[in-house]
DNA sequence: CGAAAAATGCTAAGTTCTTTACATTTGAGG
DNA sequence: CCTCAAATGTAAAGAACTTAGCATTTTTCG
């Protein structure tokens, strides 16, 4: 899955240039290499991390021994937030996805440019409420969406991501654990996509035709307002 | 659901009684009956809400026009913050639950005071930064968990929040809602918590006599480290 | 090229949850 | 106290998903 970045999810994204480059001046560049597990839960480090190239999946481990991923970060994307600002402990596993580099900075510095620019402090506050607007997003659509809708969602998001639009790289084994479900299920709800003309499958990748088409049909079968831009009020 | 606040995800919670005041001195005070929907999905309404005594339910509308519940704000606890701070349309309908007061404050005083107090702009990062955290643990929760653990944590949480510690007043269609799962399937999990004595039924109600024992085999059940307190790194 | 590894396609049994339906229990209000 | 509405208990059928297993296709790499 190569994806290219920063996208509106990102940390950087909205934020000044002489601010990004006040960040990326005091941060600390590391490299990962495929499957390498960064931080683990209950690990206290303070930092906040930027994805730079490669992705970040984020997983718990279930009382079976079995992974269960949570989600996985595209270049841009950020983790480590709680650690900075809400002082706990890493929540999940994070793992290197791929030759993966991350932008690190230290809480330290962090909190120093906090102080000193009241501009980042409303950008921190912006992102994080996009986040969590996002997260809830996710809760929602999990609980209300068939699984063929959610998955031609994230297809739909992915799509849009990676490196030649249209062109997902991922296996199903990969699509499977992103939605949290097995991969016969997986496999049943691309069949249907498949029917729909929306998708069709390679090896190792799922290419999206006409991504337009896709985002219509998802939000045909998701039936919301579109929110996004938004309907005034009475 | 009588619930006493402020909670631990409460807005105000860790804010210096100054500020509290501050901004309670700018909050308009809106009394709503029970299910008045206060706000719907895509309105534009810009301003901070708490609960002040009550509950709003979080809901949304799925295709077959049946609603899906995403949770429930007990006192103390805030919503509005994406018209705020990453100027979103409402995400959800909003409804009160029981007769319900709310503090609103409007997005231009709370701008203004954020303006003028750095302290109040670090509350509000923590704040979000814990909001999301509790949201990718839900996230994770119910990817992970089966039902009858994820009822347990659930009841757990309620019974340290309520008027009553130990008691909590919902109907089982009510936690059902609350869990995203029909009443049969809810009625299963809460015979086996029952038949564990971990808990016991009445009408309206389901009492917990152990709160402890009841957290205690919710984390067996999860078999994660703590993670609230957390372990060094190596 | 040829063999091994990785990914996909498919089947079948078993589990969990939903839907629907109806009977029973409980509490609220006249 | 009595009636009715609300809440709970339970059953049966069906849908969706999981688990396990194996065959087939595709890529990788010696």
């Amino acid at each position: 899955m190569k994806a290219i970045g920063p996208t509106d999810a990102g940390f950087f994204a909205g934020l000044s240039t002489s601010l990004q480059q006040s960040l990326l001046g005091v941060a600390t560049a590391k490299r990962y290499r495929d499957g390498v597990v960064m931080h683990r839960r209950g690990d206290r480090g303070r930092a906040l991390s930027v994805v730079r190239s490669g992705a970040v999946r984020m997983s718990n481990i279930g009382r079976d021994g079995r992974e269960v991923t949570l989600g996985t970060l595209a270049p841009g994307e950020s983790f480590g937030e709680f650690t900075l600002f809400a002082d706990l402990p890493r929540q999940f596993d994070f793992t290197a996805r791929g030759d993966t580099v991350i932008d690190t900075i230290s809480r330290a510095r962090f909190d120093a440019l906090l102080a000193s620019s009241p501009a980042l402090s409303e950008h921190v506050i912006r992102h994080l409420a996009r986040r969590l607007h996002q997260a809830l997003e996710l809760l929602d659509d999990e609980r209300r969406l068939p699984l063929p809708v959610r998955l031609a969602k994230r297809l739909w998001q992915w799509s849009t991501l990676m490196e030649k639009p249209g062109v997902v790289d991922a296996t199903q084994q990969e699509l499977a654990d992103e939605l949290a479900v097995s991969r016969v299920a997986l496999s049943t709800a691309i069949r249907q996509l498949v029917s729909e003309d929306l998708i069709s499958t390679g090896y190792g990748r799922i290419v999206v035709p006409d991504i337009d088409r896709l985002e219509g049909w998802v939000r045909t079968q998701s039936q919301l307002a579109p929110a996004g831009r938004g309907m005034r009020g009475p």
